[in-house]
DNA sequence: CGCACACTTGACACCGAGTGTCATTTATGG
DNA sequence: CCATAAATGACACTCGGTGTCAAGTGTGCG
C-alpha cells in the first residue's frame, strides 16, 4: 500500500469542497436556493466570498458537481461490457449505477429534497439537463467506438443512446414525483421495454 | 374582416420585440454573446437598459424566444393528427415543422450561426436544452391525452416521446455539424428508423 | 533550527445582469 | 382638449463572479 496516493494539499482541498457542498445543500433545502446568498454560505463556512470561489467556480457547481463523476463512471462501465452484447442491453446494465447512486445514499431525504429543488428552479434545471447531456456525450463516444460506427454524419448511434437516456430520465422523474412508490429499476425496465422489448 | 385583431399597443410592442431580437442576434454573431453587453444593445437600439428589460426578461430570452412558439405549434400539430395513427408516426409527421423552421428561414446563414453560438456557450446551451425539454413536456401532455394513458406513474409514454425527441435532436445536431450536407428530413428518418423501423 | 518558496487567504475594487422606485414623457380615448 | 393610462429614463441597489495584491500559512531543505 502506497503511503500517500494524494498529496496532503489535495486531500484537504477535497475535504473542504465536500463540507462546503454539504453545508450548501443543507442551507438550500432549509431556506431555498435563491434566498441563500454566497455571502451567507461563505459566512456560515467561515471564509470570505473570494475564497469560496476558489473552491467552486459558481453557485451552480455546488449542486451539479456530483453529476460530473456519474457521467465518467457510466462511460467506464459501458466500456467494460462485453463487446458482442447488444448496445441496448449494455445501456440497461450500465444504468444500474444510477439506481445505486440514489438508493445507496445515506441521507436520501436531503438528496431527494435537493433534487426536487433543482427541478423547480429554472436555471438549476437547465443546468441539470446540460449535465445529463454531457453524460450522454461521454457515453455516446464510448458507444461509437464500441459499435465501430463512428461517422459523425450518422445520427443513428446518437439516436439510440439518446433514447436510452430518455428512458433513464423518464424513470428518474417518475421515481421522484411519485415519492419512490416503485423501485427505480422497475421503472427503468418499463420505460426501456416500451421502446425496445428485449 | 375585423378591424383590429390586436390593439395598437400590442402590435408596436411585438414589433419592438422583433427588432430587438434581430438586432441582438446580429450583434451576438458579430461580436460574441458574452462580449455584447445589455448596455451595448440598449444603446444600439436607442433605449435605456431599464426599458430593454421591459421587453425581455433576460438576455437569454432574446435568443430562446423562438423555441417557445415552436413547442406550442408542435403540441397543436400533434392534437390534429388522426387519433388512430400510431404515436411514433404522428411524432415523425409533427417534426416536419422543425424542418420547415430551419429550411424556410429567409436569412438561414445568421440563424445557423446563432444556433452554433448557442451550442458553444455553456449557459445558452443549458438554456436551450431546457426549452427543448419544455417543448417535450407540452408534447407529452398531448400524447398522454391522445393515448388515454395519463397515469403519471407510468413512465412509458414519457419514454417514447423522449426517444422521439432524442431522434429530433440527433438529426438536428448532425444537420448543424455537417453544415447541412443532408436534408434534415432524411437525417430524421434515419434516426427514427434506428429506434423503431416503420 | 531557520530560511526560502509555494500555496492559500482576505480585502477591495470592479463588472454585468437584473430589479424596485419614482418622476417625466407620450399616446389614447372621450 | 383634457384626463388617464402606459411607456420611458434615471438612479440606486443586489447578487454572482473576477482581477489584483498584500499578508498569512505551511512545506521542504540546508
Amino acid at each position: 500500500m502506497q503511503s500517500h496516493p494524494l498529496p496532503v494539499r489535495e486531500r484537504t482541498r477535497r475535504a473542504v469542497r465536500g463540507e462546503l457542498a454539504q453545508l450548501a445543500v443543507d442551507l438550500f433545502v432549509e431556506k431555498g436556493y435563491d434566498e441563500t446568498t454566497i455571502d451567507d454560505l461563505a459566512a456560515a463556512a467561515g471564509m470570505s466570498k473570494r475564497t469560496f470561489f476558489r473552491y467552486f467556480a459558481s453557485k451552480e457547481e455546488l449542486v451539479m458537481g456530483k453529476y460530473e463523476v456519474l457521467g465518467e463512471q457510466l462511460a467506464e462501465d459501458l466500456a467494460a461490457r462485453p463487446a458482442d452484447e447488444p448496445i441496448w442491453v449494455s445501456l440497461r446494465q450500465v444504468f444500474g449505477r444510477v439506481a445505486e447512486y440514489f438508493e445507496s445514499e445515506a441521507r436520501g431525504a436531503t438528496t431527494v429534497a435537493m433534487e426536487k429543488i433543482v427541478r423547480d428552479h429554472p436555471t438549476l434545471n437547465a443546468s441539470y439537463l446540460d449535465r445529463v447531456s454531457r453524460m450522454q456525450e461521454l457515453v455516446l463516444d464510448e458507444a461509437r467506438t464500441r459499435t465501430g460506427r463512428s461517422d459523425p454524419a450518422d445520427p443513428r448511434t446518437a439516436a439510440i443512446v439518446g433514447a436510452a437516456f430518455s428512458c433513464l430520465l423518464a424513470a428518474w422523474t417518475t421515481w421522484l414525483t411519485t415519492n419512490q412508490a416503485q423501485p427505480f429499476g422497475e421503472l427503468l425496465d418499463q420505460a426501456m421495454d416500451a421502446i425496445q422489448p428485449t
